[in-house]
DNA sequence: ATGGCCAATTTTATTGGA
């Protein structure tokens, strides 16, 4: 199975790149973040064409996770399903192929000294319970844009982004604590290199100086983990025209 | 090479992203 990340930027923006890239990679599940519309704008007809479903939750304007898969996708949950308020659209989970699939957008943040970095940090206590609350012996991948490069590795200038919203102690820390539940970062089980990113700022020609960072995980369940053969960047997506700002990051496993 | 912000909406500015 060949399971992927990505944070499209909005899917209306990258329809074209999108269904290109589907036929080309031929993914059999596809976690999107940032789709940036409804989920009645959602482009589902066209992605059917392209063989695969899909589960949606979107809202106007900002955010949106989906599901794609070739398979069916069962048990969709949308939001964090713990009655507390969904109206930011960064949480979905289905289950294909027998494993539990979530693909989700944590917080950006905007600057450590804004109330929207609060925000974060309680998005992930939130999403810690989340996780938590799951009996990991099942299988479960959590695939999406995290807003955190988790450690020196992951970030191409460390001294240019140190104590910024997406590369710091305190959201190095928040990660590890997944990583302490039980989950396991996938790329890092295949790659102990630094340099591999899979987001580059638009602006100061990022993306041709590689001054990037990793902020998007494919976090899987240890029995889970142990199936993948292989982990990268889709690097090759984030060149020509219109890209979105991320990569996708795939994930090859012998499942099920 | 891979290229000097981008996308949606409130649209000819503003907001949010990362």
């Amino acid at each position: 199975m060949l399971l992927a990340t990505w944070n499209i930027n909005s899917i209306r923006a990258r329809e074209e790149r999108l269904l290109d890239w589907l036929e080309r990679r031929r993914p059999d599940v596809v976690c999107l973040q940032e789709i940036k519309c409804t989920s009645d704008q959602f482009l589902s007809e066209a992605i059917e064409e392209a063989g695969y479903r899909a589960a949606v939750h979107g809202q106007k304007t900002y955010n949106g996770v989906a599901i794609l898969a070739r398979e069916p996708i069962e048990e969709v949950c949308i939001g964090f399903g713990d009655g507390g308020d969904d109206s930011e659209a960064r949480l979905i989970a289905g289950t294909v192929a027998g494993a539990r699939v979530a693909s989700v957008y944590v917080p950006n943040g905007k600057r450590v000294d804004h109330p929207k970095y609060a925000h974060k940090l309680r998005w992930l206590d939130r999403f810690e319970r989340w996780v938590a609350a799951h009996d990991l012996g099942e299988p479960l991948a959590v695939c999406g844009d995290f807003n955190i490069a988790p450690d020196e590795r992951d970030v191409e200038k460390p001294e240019m982004w140190a104590g910024g919203v997406l590369y710091n102690e305190e959201l190095s820390a928040r990660f590890r604590r997944l990583l302490d539940l039980g989950l396991v970062d996938t790329f890092r089980a295949h790659h102990d290199e630094g340099g591999i990113y899979s987001w580059w700022d638009y602006r100061m020609l990022a993306f041709p100086r590689n001054n990037g960072l990793r902020i998007d995980h494919v976090l899987a369940t240890p029995a889970l983990a142990e199936t993948t053969t292989g982990a990268w960047v889709d690097r090759d997506e984030r060149k020509g025209k219109k890209p979105s700002d991320h990569a996708p990051v795939m994930v090859e496993a012998d499942w099920p």
